[in-house]
DNA sequence: ATAAATTTTCAATAATTTTTGAAAGTTTGA
DNA sequence: TCAAACTTTCAAAAATTATTGAAAATTTAT
């Protein structure tokens, strides 16, 4: 295969993938473009190799930004913005888990703990299994949670720091 | 808070949460639903409970079970089906790995594992950065399926068992 | 202060995804 | 064999999400 249809592929790849797990196709595949360039690109350059508008690039960019993925760059002597990508595959990895705990797992924890506390009659049935099933997943998300917050915080952590070598 | 309200939250919460991992909604709400039900619904109730219609509320239900999330029940001298959905959140998470595995992650490794192959020249610093980005995804990817190989398929492993037992 | 270069915004439009509902299909019991 | 009960299908419609592009805002150099 040629690069330039591996690239191809890669983008097109990593589009599919983001969308499936709800990341808009579009902002996974100029993350990909960025992964695969070995420089900074321009806006307009974005534009450019994905056949996308002024405004599509300028607003993915911000997000991938906002996810800590992406950072802006500048060229002395040049005024416009580049950017550039975050490359190694591990802290991509890391950065997502911790943008989603905090976008998602933290909110729904809050919400989880305040329907583990919903008051009843215990000879309901329709009450104890809400409150079973509730429980049960607000367990696993708060081990998860903790889990994912040791991990980001101490990957020299003589424990998880191992477990996670196996990652690497 | 009322059950009523709090299970009208659970549902909405799950369902929020579904869409946001690329799950469809009404899916994820219809799981929620029977997750909160102590006996199995039938079709006609699923539809009362979340207003959906017959066809969405059929292929949604029939979407749980290729999941391995719900499961149909026969209730003797009665013609309808009866659904009903695994409760054990820890059952539940493995399940869902299980399934995005196998839909996504084994793919994925197919085309990386394809385009780390890719050949050109070294000297190139457009090929050095594909192949060095690809590959460090194509590793870290393939150390994440093995693990959950791993995890799935045994365990009872003495190593992830004690690992796992964190989680639950 | 001016204007060229560049970035940002956002209402309108387009694309995609989800849902509906009625018709077709299937199963079961009499 | 018939028909009632129930399930499945799928084309059309609705809802949602993403994209465009031109105007407004901002930045910078002179």
């Amino acid at each position: 295969m040629e690069l330039v249809e591996a690239r191809q592929k890669f983008i097109e790849t990593w589009g599919k993938l983001g969308s499936e797990w709800g990341i808009n196709r579009t902002m996974a595949q100029v993350h990909a473009l960025l992964l695969i360039s070995h420089e900074a690109l321009t806006t307009e350059e974005v534009m450019e190799a994905l056949s996308i508008s002024r405004g599509n690039a300028n607003m993915t960019l911000r997000d991938l930004i906002s996810w800590g993925l992406v950072e802006k760059q500048h060229k002395p002597g040049e005024r416009k913005e580049y950017f550039f990508a975050e490359k190694d595959a591990w802290t991509i990895a890391k950065q997502v888990a911790q943008e989603r705990k905090k976008r998602e797992l933290d909110p729904l924890l809050k919400v989880l703990n305040e329907l583990s506390e919903v008051k009843g009659n215990e000879k309901d049935p329709a009450y104890k299994t809400f409150k079973t099933s509730v429980k049960g997943i607000n367990k696993l998300s708060a081990n998860v949670n903790k889990t994912l917050e040791t991990m980001i915080k101490a990957e020299e952590n003589w424990f998880w720091g191992s477990i996670l070598k196996i990652f690497k």
